[in-house]
DNA sequence: TATGAATGAGAATTCATTCAT
DNA sequence: GATGAATGAATTCTCATTCAT
């Protein structure tokens, strides 16, 4: 079926295939045989190449993961306008997410399995995140400025972003039904883009007043 | 010879076994012979009481949304002092993800199938989901004392507050590995109660400034 | 295919089945598939009953030895009469090898494979070979009568025996070959015979002479 | 570029590592794959030599036999010194098991492949096999000097030197399970290459009584 | 003389499911 | 209300072998 003999061609199909087949049917319900023919290729290559369906869930995840981190190192953001910079950076992660269904997905397909398979990923360790530190920069500038209030935390102002993007794609379909929403649609989609702004950029603003209360108050209500 | 209470107990420890595999494996992955026999019955029992794998994942599905539903009816909040009844129904939402993890891993699968199954549940639909009420009425009445600012939009409300617990949750594993941090701490998932509270009352704050902006703006930053 | 629904014939048609298998073609060589069909069952009926190829392969080694414990607890022999009742011996032993290829052939299989799978029988060691003791009894009746030599060794023997069988059968084809001459014509499996029983007779005779030579005479014969 | 010292280098190779893979593992069970790469080279070059797995195995046996003959021809008996001379083709041949086990197990596979293979090889007939004639020779002069009993059948004598030494060998497994002894033990192994002389000198010696009863006493056990 | 890419047939094993009692 | 026996269709993976260079 495969018409060329060059490797890294039939490598890149396969991988891309696999891509496709993980991201609809998670790890398990994946099929071997799927990848192999809408890669246009055969089961026999994918063992050639990859060695067993693990080995290829796991490459796909690399590739994911390694895309995702150069997309992110080429971020430019103009950090001398901190709020400017946040919302890019916002928006950035919003509208990666909602290009990147396959991202998405195979994130939580893996966080479903427990992170079993990344965790025998010794290339995804090191594979570089720069989104962190640009947000530490950011912050710092923002603080420096006055532009934000003092003492953020860089790894939960990432996670509200983060959080609130990937929440409402990868829960689209509960949600949808939940909430009687078609939330892809559009114009709801640019609305959330909005909200995360709003959201984050009032979570980090001077004038946010602080939430927390004494611990010693107690909820009644209970949780089941 | 067995009376109809074995009958439903059988019924149920199937049931209970079920919930079980199906967050540890997803659908594709789960058997219904380790279903069985973890639930101390046997393949046939299933098909005998409940069809099909699909529609044992389907009961699983129903069974676990009504418990969500029980719960939130449970929910008695003050609502004339709509600030704490709004930490309340938080640090509920929160506390609900943390201790039934079970339903964050089989909403998460439902999402990852694209709700595949839970249209061909006709008793989903019907059950009911206070939560948006009790949150629209909490709003309103901040909204009349002042402490809320107008025009609050209750299903964005719900999905930040949903959005910021659930995706910590689901998404620990791989977070944990990306953020270099264990999030499952005690310590760290009390903060992140405290965080996520921080976020919501400031994000309906009155003070809380505008966060768009002009549509024509557009960023520079490319997504892929 | 199979019309009945009664297990153990089921289960004793798959383990025929496999003995044939097994014997033609070892335990590399041997194909589920064959033994299933050859055993009007299917695949699935050997993993029902079985569990695994490699299982399979044990119960059947089991069962042949079994065999062979029973036909030796069979064995009546006249302990008065030491000699007649090792000719008889020697005559069953190759007369069970001559009428069971099955055993031979799995038996060598299993020496080829180095005993890897018997290893794994819990069974097979616990099975009663007789035949050591019923040798042990003869021998002794034999010495005290004046009949054999003393100092016997059972184990050598045995040995003796079991190899002049043994080997003539287990390796006839390339012998055949060799020697040019088929080995498997009935006179010359009649004559065989007699030789053996010559053989272990002269060995145990009183008068045969010693063998033994002075450890330091050293052969010039070089093996490679 | 490589001459063809590398050839036969890499043919050679190829042999060695064949040798040692089909006798581990018989011919079903070894694998090119396997044999490739133990034998620092690629599936490929086994194709390119020697045309097929078949072939190769065949082209091993060949080897086997050959060397076998080899040695053989090498063997200096003083044949006016009989019973010496038997004693060192006693303990030749099994030294020659003993050092060469890969000659062994490849002859048991063979076997139980039904000479399969070794029929198909028309270089096998040819070679040279001294031994019978060496064998004859000794056996005749030592009727002649009357230490041997007359009417000896070299092919018989054979037999029983080649089976005490092979048997013993080829099952150690499962005799050292059953005997409850290492067999291989350097002690073991030594008395047994007593043993085995012992009984062939016993065997060919003026003074065995003949072993043979009447053709019609029939023996009363049942070997089934 | 060598090699990496490719292949088709078939290997063991597993799956959800149904039959007969 | 329950069970052991049976099944057909897949599933992952492996094998010896050949093609193109």
């Amino acid at each position: 079926m495969a018409s060329s003999r060059d490797a890294d061609l039939t490598r890149a199909r396969i991988l891309k295939a696999a891509r496709g087949e993980f991201m609809r049917h998670g790890y398990s319900g994946a099929r071997v045989g799927r990848i192999s023919s809408s890669g246009r290729s055969s089961d026999r290559m994918i063992y050639y190449y990859f060695g067993s369906k693990e080995a290829l869930y796991i490459a796909v995840l690399e590739s994911v993961y390694a895309e995702l981190g150069a997309a992110e190192s080429r971020l430019e953001l103009d950090e001398s306008r901190p709020v400017e910079a946040l919302r890019s950076l916002i928006a950035f992660t919003w509208r990666y997410y909602l290009e990147h269904p396959e991202f998405v997905a195979l994130l939580s397909n893996e966080n479903l399995q427990r992170g079993r398979h990344i965790a025998k990923s010794p290339g995804v360790a090191k594979l570089s995140r720069p989104v962190l530190g640009i947000l530490a920069r950011v912050l710092e500038e923002g603080e420096r400025q006055g532009v934000f209030r003092r003492g953020l935390d860089v790894r939960h102002v990432y996670l509200t972003l983060a959080a609130l993007g990937y929440f409402y794609l990868s829960n689209r379909y509960t949600l949808s039904s939940f909430l009687d929403r078609d939330l892809m649609r559009r114009e709801a989609c640019e609305a959330w883009l909005e909200e995360i702004t709003r959201v984050v950029i009032a979570s980090v603003s001077p004038d946010a007043r602080a939430a927390s209360r004494p611990r010693h108050v107690r909820d009644r209500a209970k949780t089941a």
